[in-house]
DNA sequence: CCTTGCATCTTGAACGATCCAATCGCGGTG
DNA sequence: CACCGCGATTGGATCGTTCAAGATGCAAGG
């Protein structure tokens, strides 16, 4: 059983005091370079490591970042916030960061755990996931003075807070575009209802695109809620039109999914295209726009420690990643 | 600005001691009751919540849990940790402890991992997921006292630790069972190559299930590497044969969706089942083994705590859960 | 009336780090 | 030779909590 090796025993072994064991780790510019090296002899020499909750309570810092992890509603769309996590715990690793979960049932269940882990774990900051119009957590956050950051852009106000987001529009017009190449001049939308940010803005990708090509959009924008039947369904619809799409630009893996069923009962090809790249969309062969996730997980880390770690060179406090269209059989 | 509160404040504003108050928390039955309501009211009328930095300086213990976050490796069973990880920060929560994450490139680094984590935090335990023959990871933390539990079971060392499982077995067994109900005689296996735990429990299931119906499984038992291309090669081999199955049970949904795309080049009906109950196979109509991974979790904590927080009463420090079938069209 | 025991509550110290103010050594200056 | 300035180092106080030991009050017992 191995004594515990504090900061005294460190200091005793290099025959220095603890204050300037401390200032090794925490200023090593004001200690004299022989000094410094013999301390960080002792240091490994003994496997050294500083006890986070003696430093957290005379600093007030954690080194801890929370975000939320969902219950996987759809199952399919999941697999986004699981590639995302493991980006961000990774991230915050490097940056000597850990990540701590917690769930909420709603959004006054959330603000609830909110205190709770600021009160009780003193949290350094957070990561928002999924925000929407309105989202009262921003302004629960901004007015105590939480750091944080949201993946995701805040569609309402502009700009109040660091955040980092995909080019849905753009993941949509690359789609629609990679159709327009292949010939294809009939290319329908099948998305959600109008409202969601998220959702309006794939729209937007692709009836830009399709207007960029001298091409009229009206009657080839579809909105239902996500899912694999009611994109089935939805396509089915399209399909039946006196002039069809030759083409389906869908606003999620899901949606395509379902397209791709109502397809397959034709006997004429039909191209699909989905968003976000899931496994899903591999394992059947869908073309499918895909999310940088781990460098937008990356770059969620550096923005949060940018603020934490006291003001260094700003660059942009918002980042909007370009995602790249994966194509595969289906289109 | 609210001023921060701590025990001291709580302390002076009901009339007794900071000690009284740590009672109420932490031993209420040694506090006279008029004294104990005096101080919860005290309590919440100024939001108190225990600093636990401070606590864990004092007791060594941080009320955090540590687990790894896989880097999605083949992406559809990816989702399967992710839904464990839900349930297991949910039941986490409700026992007052949180999750934190950790990644490691290497057995070698999870250990180094283990390490920091432990020196650095004070954390009270991990929960270990995907073990296998021989794991390193649990004789490290064993041999430190650290408490653990994993989820999978220790292959070789019979019962060393606390695990909790589900019965890979008796979900394949199921599996076969069904086809067996709905009549069908040549039921053929595709697992892993023999020589990983879960893959070898799962193919026994399918094997003892045939052997109870008088049913001779040699010449239909493959192995392969995971994946959709294995599996639809495998597949399509055995659909080859001279006297080929019209049964496929299938080691997991990777493996069972390239099955199915062999079965649909052919002009029969071949059923097939794959094993996890993915998105996928809910996406693509597969029956599929289905893991309670919400009680898998819930009683994982529940181990855990049991030493964490004392000796409780006993019960067993080993669980197998039943997984449940789930009927689609493919079988 | 004093002792004993029990229940209840209070006080001082400790956990391990950082912050603060004071001290030390040392060469240069008046 | 006393003094100054400066960088490097030191000891003490501190964060908020729990532990260990001590204090208090009350009732029963001798």
């Amino acid at each position: 059983m191995p004594q515990k090796v504090t900061i005294a025993t460190v200091a005793r072994h290099a025959r220095v005091s603890r204050q300037t064991v401390s200032n090794v780790l925490n200023a090593p510019h004001i200690v004299r370079e022989e000094t410094r090296q013999r301390v960080q002899e002792a240091i490994s020499a003994l496997g050294y490591r500083a006890n986070q909750a003696a430093r957290q309570m005379r600093t007030g810092r954690s080194r801890l970042i929370a975000t939320r992890i969902e219950p996987t509603r759809d199952g399919i769309n999941g697999s986004v916030l699981d590639r995302f996590l493991h980006g961000l715990t990774d991230a915050a690793g490097v940056a000597g960061y850990r990540i701590v979960l917690y769930t909420a049932a709603d959004d006054t269940a959330e603000l609830a755990t909110y205190d709770d882990l600021l009160g009780a774990y003193d949290l350094d900051g957070f990561v928002l996931t999924g925000t929407d119009h309105g989202d009262p957590r921003t302004a629960w956050l901004a007015e105590r003075g939480v750091p944080f950051v949201t993946f995701g852009r805040p569609w309402d106000t502009p700009d109040q807070h660091p955040w980092v987001d995909v080019d849905g529009a753009s993941g949509a017009a690359q789609a629609t575009n990679r159709l327009l190449e292949t010939g294809h001049r009939r290319i329908a939308f099948i998305g959600w209802p109008t409202g969601s940010g998220v959702g309006d803005d794939r729209r937007s990708g692709w009836r830009t695109a399709l207007r960029a090509a001298g091409l009229d959009p009206t009657d080839l924008d579809r909105e239902t809620s996500d899912g694999i039947v009611q994109g089935e369904q939805v396509a089915r619809n399209l399909l039946a039109l006196p002039d069809p799409p030759t083409g389906l630009v869908c606003a999620s893996d899901s949606l395509a999914l379902g397209a791709l069923r109502a397809v397959r009962a034709l006997d004429r090809p039909v191209a699909v295209t989905g968003f976000d790249d899931t496994p899903v969309a591999e394992a059947v062969g869908l073309t499918s726009v895909s999310q940088p996730l781990g460098r937008a997980a990356a770059r969620c880390m550096d923005l949060l420690t940018r603020i934490l770690d006291g003001p260094r060179g700003d660059g942009p406090h918002q980042v909007l990643l370009r995602p790249t269209l994966v194509v595969r059989q289906t289109a």
